[in-house]
RNA sequence: GCGAGCGUAGCCAAGAGGCCUAAGGCGCCUGUCUGUGGCACAGGAGAUCACGGGUUCGAAUCCCGUCGCUCGCCCCA
């Protein structure tokens, strides 16, 4: 027997209706904030993700899942969405548009890596990104929009936390002091942290290790270290967020794992934190655009991943509604039925309402039964006497009532519903 | 890549060397109710006890290996 691969998953049609439910909250807010949709493919050139992600990090040393094609390309399927976004924008030319270009999109993400709980080799994010646009204003946009959408779930025991990272000028000075920090304190480091030293200085921030986390409160804050456009960026950003009255939380530990963001990164997490909890995460990435080889472009924007925030809505029990059953299932007795019921579930569907015909194999009672399991509020009955008369029997499953009418007169009923 | 736990019908599971031709519950099908659902009762279908090897007179049960799943670390949505 074949199994879905590791870390990849099936969604029944019984688990849809969340995924529909944050779909459909997702995009009324996004497009009341003027975005509009962009699906880009499942797979690029395996160097737009090198390029923006950056060869250092551990989605592009150890994740991706990339593969020669038949023609000899090498191609990656995408581990994040912000760069395919970024690569359409330059693509399409989409400078000569007004500007900021603010688009969401929702897409399958590709990572190989160890499942576990909220973690998945396949998942899918709902995104957003403006592009073009380096106010701090936008940037309370974004995090206005993704705070708002959380809402909009009934996610509301959730957390805010914003720091900035400096831009790539301020930073290479920053980091060198948070090195020589930890430098002192070497003996004191967990091995990983000891590690990560050289290679990414900056996640030494948010190591879990009990010891590390006491020296990263001590440690030298990236938002003592920016240059004063990068100051004032900040200070806007946190006074703004204040007039929108958007709780958040400097977390001067918050650093991010791509190495494209500058200045603003934040994240939002449930209450109940564990280990893999963060349901929204982003930031600015206002160099990304020329790394990309094209002209400056500033740009910030944030993904969500839809399995964590089903998840948190299962935990926090918030009521999503069922996705509709068809109205009508037309139940037949006896051979003399079948033809007629089918054309008349047909014309249901026509009319422009939902039906399912029952096959008529098994006795009314079976069929009824399954109408009830189905949750289907009408059951159109159809045997020989109602095919004599030219009429058919509407059962209310509700009220349990029912009427016999004739069979124009109920399909004429439909149309003027729909 | 590293560490831990767990694999018995579609799902939840009892069982801990012979009483297992594997309990029970949910779900599914049928009937009680010859053309009328939900409730109740009765019956039925559905399991190479993850796979392979070993120990034993005898293995779902003990041992070894493999595979799979889950959880944690790393990293991230």
């Amino acid at each position: 027997m074949f199994q879905a691969p590791r870390g990849t998953a099936d969604l029944l049609p019984e688990e849809q209706k969340y995924r529909r439910y944050i779909e459909s909250r997702a995009v009324a807010l996004a497009q009341s904030y003027g975005y509009g949709r962009i699906d880009s493919p499942v797979f690029e050139d395996a160097g737009l993700f090198v390029r923006s992600v950056g060869e250092g990090t551990d989605i592009v040393e150890k994740e991706m899942y990339t593969f020669e094609d038949r023609g000899g390309d090498l191609v990656t399927l995408r581990p994040e969405g912000t760069a395919p976004v970024c690569r359409a924008y330059l693509e399409h030319g989409m400078h000569n548009l007004p500007q900021p270009v603010r688009m969401y999109y929702f897409c399958p993400v590709f990572r190989y890596e160890r499942p576990q709980a909220g973690r998945f080799r396949q998942h899918h994010q709902f995104g957003v990104e403006v592009l073009g646009d380096p106010n701090p204003a936008v940037d309370a946009e974004v995090i206005e929009l993704a705070w708002r959408l959380m809402h909009s779930l009934g996610l509301t025991d959730i957390r805010l936390f914003v720091n900035s990272i400096g831009d790539k000028e301020s930073r290479p000075a920053y980091v060198q002091q948070l090195k020589s920090y930890y430098s002192e304190r070497y003996e004191n480091l967990c091995g990983d942290c000891r590690n990560r030293l050289d290679r990414n200085p900056l996640r030494l921030l948010d190591c879990k290790v009990l010891g590390c986390r006491a020296m990263g409160e001590e440690a030298p804050r990236s938002v003592d270290h920016l240059d004063p456009d990068s100051l004032d960026h900040w200070e806007r950003l946190k006074s703004y967020l204040s007039a929108m009255q958007i709780p958040f939380e400097v977390d001067h530990r918050l650093v991010r794992g791509l190495d494209y963001y500058s200045r603003t990164v934040f994240e939002i997490q449930p209450e109940e934190a564990g280990a893999q909890s963060t349901i929204c995460g982003g930031g600015r990435y206002d160099g990304l655009m020329e790394q990309l080889g094209g002209r400056p472009t500033p740009g910030i924007g944030f993904g969500s991943g839809l399995e964590r925030l089903t998840l948190n809505l299962k935990r926090s029990g918030v009521e999503v509604p069922d996705l509709p059953a068809p109205s009508y299932l037309v139940a037949n007795v006896g051979d003399a039925a079948r033809l007629p019921a089918l054309e008349l579930a047909s014309r249901i569907r026509q009319a422009g309402a939902g039906a399912i015909l029952s096959s008529g194999t098994r006795a009314l009672r079976g069929q009824m039964r399954q109408a009830n399991a189905l949750g289907i509020p009408y059951v159109v009955i159809l045997g020989d006497d109602e095919i004599g008369r030219g009429e058919v029997v509407i059962r209310d499953m509700e009220t349990s009532t029912q009427q016999t009418i004739p069979t124009a007169e109920f399909l004429q009923s439909l149309a003027s519903d729909y």
